[in-house]
DNA sequence: TCGAGTGAGTTCGTCAAGCGAACCCAGCGT
DNA sequence: ACGCTGGGTTCGCTTGACGAACTCACTCGA
């Protein structure tokens, strides 16, 4: 059990758990990585309550995943649109996880509803675990958590 | 816009989160990947409020996540610990992924609070996106998401 | 110029979920 | 018999999610 011994305080997981794992948050940016961009539509598409949506949508603004980008339709008045920065589009690899997990777990006849592609060969996508030295690894067990000298906590 | 048009009702994303998605869930697999096996330890590591983490083992239990499995340490009565099952095993992408982005974006000194080796070659790890054709993607722009043809939903 | 329509957002009342503290209960050692 | 301890429940309170109704800014057609 000493490996379960840091800080946790200042865990990564937690950390960005804070800022994306409200609920809904990670539903919007699946959406904008599908290309949905206009508060309307994400609105129909996932059915959240508005005034949530305008929260995430805030929060997520200004923790900098999402940037209000004014567009104006024809015909109507000028609006905001919320696109993926550079930030956000980071987490792609996190929804990925999510999905590749519902795809395995919850996929009702082992269908997956939606498959990722790789634009240029058109062969399917996934993640792998691979390390410095070149080793694709097969899952947790092959993986030792180090905590970082400087994050230890004392030992009891 | 065209693609963003299938059935949202079954994504896996969403899917994934109705199980692990409330308060407190990945972190409790976050620990149970560090080791930490017993309520207490739980309790006292994550800091949650008893009545939610009982709820949050209770589903992950009876979702598949986690399995009870009675111990006995001496001088005490037999107890039950919190040991994680394939089907939670499998959640380490999404950990790390989310730990990852953490890392990059919310680590103070740019250094990592925890960082991950193999453990055959103490090299770190990382999560990467692959295709069958063998290349290694970059990130999102290189992937097309292809709605499974049973779940498109009509266009307008 | 007026009025209806629409996208985006706020407000409101209700209901569920998270919270800390207190309480409970089984089995162990003394 | 008694108290301790790990695991869990109960309780009141606060926070957050919810859906419906309301607002506001702007466009259009009349």
């Amino acid at each position: 059990m000493s490996e379960a011994r840091w800080d946790r305080s200042r865990c990564s997981v937690a950390g960005t758990l804070a800022i994306v794992g409200e609920k809904w948050s990670l539903l919007v940016l699946r959406e904008a990585f599908l290309g949905v961009r206009r508060f309307a539509d994400l609105q129909r598409t996932l059915g959240a309550p508005r005034a949530v949506l305008t929260d995430r949508l805030a929060t997520l603004v200004d923790q900098g995943l999402l940037r209000r980008v004014p567009y104006q339709a024809e015909g109507e008045r000028q609006r905001h649109e919320y696109r993926l920065t550079r930030k956000g589009v980071d987490l792609y690899p996190a929804l990925v996880a999510l999905m590749e997990w519902g795809d395995r777990y919850l996929a009702e006849d082992g269908v997956a509803p939606l498959e990722l592609r790789h634009r240029d060969c058109g062969e399917p996508v996934h993640l792998a675990l691979v390390c410095d030295g070149g080793h694709r690894l097969d899952g947790a067990r092959e993986v030792r958590p180090v905590p970082h000298p400087s994050v230890r906590t004392a030992e009891a």
